[in-house]
DNA sequence: CCAACAAGGGGACAGATGTCCTTTGGACTG
DNA sequence: CAGTCCAAAGGACATCTGTCCCCTTGTTGG
């Protein structure tokens, strides 16, 4: 139920070398890292906490989430590689608001906060990293919450299937093969899995999709880019 | 129904002196400032156009708001001084995707986004500037989102009266009169004028507000803390 | 003072969404 | 194979929100 560290320098300075990561992390830093593991559902952060580390996720899918006053929870995003977690935190001190979990098997490289405090504040490609990564994010939630505000869940669901559909960030097939938990795509767009079926059920009936037990099958893109009307969960 | 230049050094150092842009802005660039002014509703960039410049709010209260395929618009967030126009853009070289408009009588330091790209991507004091910036706008965002997607109205319009009560950024009365327009807070909550108009009448039978000819004067800013939650909007 | 007009306020209805609960179908165990 | 359990699917109803439209009130110009 907790991370594992790794010790395997080799994968080590492979992911460095495929992210180009000496370009962006000092000597220092690169000397200090490490590898951590994480397992299915694991935590990798929680609201509230201090971070102390600097994470690079390298390999596998994070869920990043909030959890409200109110009981809620909201998913807010996923990350893939590469990605920046604890940025924000190791930046402006403060603890993390947000919870990331890690979704099925992943590896980040870890950097301690503190080292990266002494070195990195002062090295003008690790920051343009940063702005790099934290405008991505700002773009990203700033579509996402246009979206979720003005369209209904029709309008969203649409964009969300032509979003993972078009990329294929998966190696399904460009139209055909579906199998995110509904459940969580609900979350994602920020509904109930009941209001989420009714929507399935109703473009289902319409044609433009067939629901397998657990699967969604598409059927007319063409449709659902219409439907998405050029938005786009990036 | 443009901008004006103003050619004014001493106001200009007498900026740069306020705020401190001694410690963030390198030589070259504080010698290329120049003071622009714009008056009520004139727009400070469009959506899809180049940035000339970087820019520095001094004065004044500008409006952050986003046109969607719709044909409908949000109204993302306020921004007022010291905030940045057009890191985003200066920093990635794309091209706006949000408009600014002024909305009383504003002043902006601009730089233009030439020299900036010469001298401040390798200066570590701007590019944390930058990136605090940018920190806040991500959880600006990020609070307003989540807090949209999940409560209903009522507690939005809380949220919203408690954090501009309480902070008085106006020099108003701690919790006496207020007077925004209407149509454009529903606008900043994501709503429709009717709809913020339904749940300002509830509330006020309700005691917790009372309604005056385009004014509000909260009377139980207590009940309205509750109703917002702990949440708020910056 | 009156007419015309703009802006705020509100009624009525439809659509979108949340909550609760029941049903269904499949997998797993003994 | 029967029994149990769990996740998916969906029915019923209440609530939230948007849209359309009309009424009221204040304002401006003659």
């Amino acid at each position: 139920m907790a991370m594992k560290k790794l010790s395997d320098p080799a994968a080590l300075s492979r992911w460095v070398n495929q992210y180009g990561l000496e370009d962006i992390l000092s000597e220092k830093a690169r000397e200090r890292m490490e590898l951590f593991s994480y397992g299915k559902g694991e935590p990798v952060c929680q609201a509230g906490e201090d971070l102390a580390y600097l994470m690079l996720l390298v390999s596998g899918k994070l869920k990043l989430s909030r959890l409200l006053p109110n009981g809620r929870s909201i998913l807010i995003r996923f990350y893939r590689p590469l990605s920046m977690i604890g940025d924000l935190e190791l930046l402006n001190g403060q603890p993390a608001n947000c919870s990331v979990e890690s979704v099925g098997t992943t590896i980040v490289i870890a950097i301690p906060a503190d080292v990266m405090r002494e070195t990195a504040l002062e090295d003008p490609r690790f920051l343009r990293f940063v702005i790099r990564h934290l405008s991505n994010k700002l773009m990203t939630m700033s579509n996402a919450s246009t979206l979720n505000m003005l369209y209904p869940l029709e309008n969203r669901f649409a964009s969300y299937l032509v979003s993972i559909t078009g990329s294929g960030s998966g190696g399904e097939e460009a139209d055909e093969i579906r199998t995110p938990k509904l459940t969580e795509v609900a979350e994602l767009l920020g509904t109930s899995y009941r209001h989420l079926n009714r929507i399935i059920t109703k473009l289902a009936s319409e044609g433009l999709l067939e629901r397998k037990r657990g699967k969604i099958l598409v059927h007319d893109l063409q449709q659902l880019h219409r439907l998405a009307e050029g938005n786009s969960y990036h």
